[in-house]
DNA sequence: ATATTGATTCAT
DNA sequence: TGAATCAATATA
């Protein structure tokens, strides 16, 4: 039996239309996208969203505009350099989950636990752009005088999401209370690349990356 | 440039 | 049980 056009048009199952914040916020990143070595997944997280959904169903989102690599084996500045202790379970878990720590004894900082396997490697996001849920963002970071300055520093971004001890740990693939996605935005051509910020072993390696065109970084 | 602040880790 | 360390921020 032929359809007439608009026919066509109506015969789309509605199921199969993506929710709302699923077709804003884009895509899930899947498992394998973080199954790698920091230093590939890294420049990779630019242009991402992170987006931190609270109990009330209320929506953080800001997107990743800079980072840093961190690697176990061989990386002295990493957490994960000396082993495995209480303090970094995570990083020696599985990747794809969030591995959040506390630092200079007041702020935390969040990280994306990558592979490939159970290599304890991971990715420190730096800073991010604002994109959703600014109000309660300047409400948790009543000390931010500009918006730029709502996430543009590792610690900085943590407490504008909200993210702290609670979230070690959480799995940022199967859904949660945080979740990176993919929107289309394409991480830049050409990212600024350098030496990575706060350390005092192994400052040669230029692991840092971030966007040039953003105002947002550290 | 400097004060802040406390968990984590390793060495007694 | 104690000292050293620490992937930062805010204010000056």
């Amino acid at each position: 039996v032929a359809r007439r056009p608009h026919e066509r048009a109506l015969s789309v199952d509605p199921a199969a239309v993506p929710a709302r914040s699923s077709r804003r916020r884009g895509r899930r990143l899947p498992r394998a996208f973080y199954d790698r070595d920091p230093l590939e997944v890294a420049p990779e997280l630019l242009g991402k969203l992170l987006v931190r959904v609270e109990d009330d169903g209320t929506e953080t989102v800001a997107r990743i505009v800079e980072v840093e690599a961190y690697r176990g084996l061989d990386d002295p500045a990493s957490h994960a350099f000396r082993g495995l202790t209480p303090r970094v379970t995570t990083m020696f878990g599985p990747p794809g989950h969030l591995y959040v720590y506390f630092t200079y004894g007041m702020h935390w900082c969040a990280n994306v636990v990558c592979g490939p396997g159970l290599a304890p490697g991971a990715v420190l996001l730096r800073a991010g752009e604002p994109v959703a849920g600014l109000d309660r963002m300047r409400a948790r970071r009543p000390k931010a005088r500009t918006d730029r300055q709502l996430a543009s520093g590792p610690a900085r971004l943590a407490q504008a999401l909200g993210l702290d001890r609670r979230h070690d740990g959480v799995d940022l693939v199967t859904g949660g209370p945080v979740t990176l996605r993919d929107d289309g935005t394409p991480p830049p051509e050409v990212p600024d690349v350098s030496t990575r910020i706060g350390i005092r072993v192994a400052t040669d390696r230029l692991w840092r990356w971030s966007d040039p065109a953003s105002p947002h970084v550290s």
